[in-house]
DNA sequence: CCTACCGATCGGTAGG
DNA sequence: CCTACCGATCGGTAGG
């Protein structure tokens, strides 16, 4: 375990692990302190409330998932090369972050209004990225024609489960993950002769 | 709303109603019981504690998964067909139950051992069905050679979001999920010269 | 299926 | 960051 530089931050990692473990609701408090080996009144003077934890794990990720866009974004690459790089961040954020990441897919419906509605906000943007490339794949014939939400909804609910196998030791670097889930998504699984 | 037959039946749709909506632990007995229009109490001369009702969704999901795979593997088919009979089934499966597949996804982490245990097992199990049909294409080379473990994960993952965007006024059917679903498994989004 | 109730635990505050 | 504590709510039981 690393040295304890700013509790803040210690405290987030904490909770990541144990909202993670038994859930928003089901992790308490107590729980976090007795992890870090603090009174729970403490906590209350580094995060106003439990929800306040859970605001900076899901604007944290989110924060992080738009980031790693941003390199993509810029280059001129054609549209399977460009979704391949937006999905090797993609991924990279979530394989990095695991516990931030399970947080951020499974309680961000616990937030209250009007947090709520801003984290869904920003979840539809950052989709978006993805439907763009989609949709200019298809117009420059290099994807064929699809049911493009069907499509984009498949490849955030596969890809997104990455934190949860990273765990049951596979070792797969990022990029063959990467790697293999295009080759996946742009070929499928048939032989094709 | 049906007429209430059978309260035990009632109590478990009401419980995956609002175990989908807040979470195992964030729903209580009296929210149960209130929706109901019962006393909290009443609930225990039908399940002996809150986790009995989880057992209860959980493993009967787990029963209807393996009755649906029943049909499907009787036939003498070939590979590509009986995975999309098998998925097509899952599928069915989950788009009739989505609010007992949200609380089967989701909440069966909350089980206490050994249903815990048991429900692992069973769906290990049910993934072998799956994975049979992935090694059977693999041999007979209707499918490339591909990573196994990954490709059977990306499948489920992808397939049981199904539960959630369903509720997202998408209203295509069953059958018709499957089609695109193997369409996009078998042959990818590329188009091919 | 209800009334009446239990001990345990929850998120959070006051004050230092 | 701690001690001391609050009212609210939890899963569950006794007894009818």
């Amino acid at each position: 375990m690393a040295e304890v530089i700013n509790r803040k931050e210690q405290i987030i990692e904490v909770a990541c692990i144990l909202f993670r473990e038994k859930g928003y609701a089901g992790a308490s408090m107590r729980d976090i302190a007795g992890y870090i080996g603090i009174e729970p009144a403490s906590l209350y003077s580094h995060y106003k409330s439990k929800e306040h934890i859970l605001q900076t794990i899901c604007f944290g990720m989110a924060e992080d998932f738009f980031e790693a866009q941003k390199a993509v974004d810029i280059q001129t690459l054609l549209p399977h090369q460009k979704l391949e790089k937006a999905i090797e961040a993609h991924i990279r954020v979530i394989v990095d972050n695991a516990d931030a990441s399970a947080v951020f897919f499974h309680d961000w419906r616990y937030l209250n209004e009007p947090s709520l509605s801003t984290f869904k906000a920003l979840r539809k943007k950052y989709e978006s990225i993805f439907a763009e490339i989609l949709k200019e794949g298809i117009e420059t014939g290099v994807f064929r024609n699809m049911d493009q939400a069907f499509t984009l909804q498949t490849i955030f609910s596969s890809v997104n489960w990455l934190y949860d196998w990273q765990k049951a030791a596979m070792l797969i670097k990022p990029e063959q993950l990467s790697k293999n889930f295009c080759h996946l998504l742009f070929s499928g699984i048939k032989k094709h002769f």
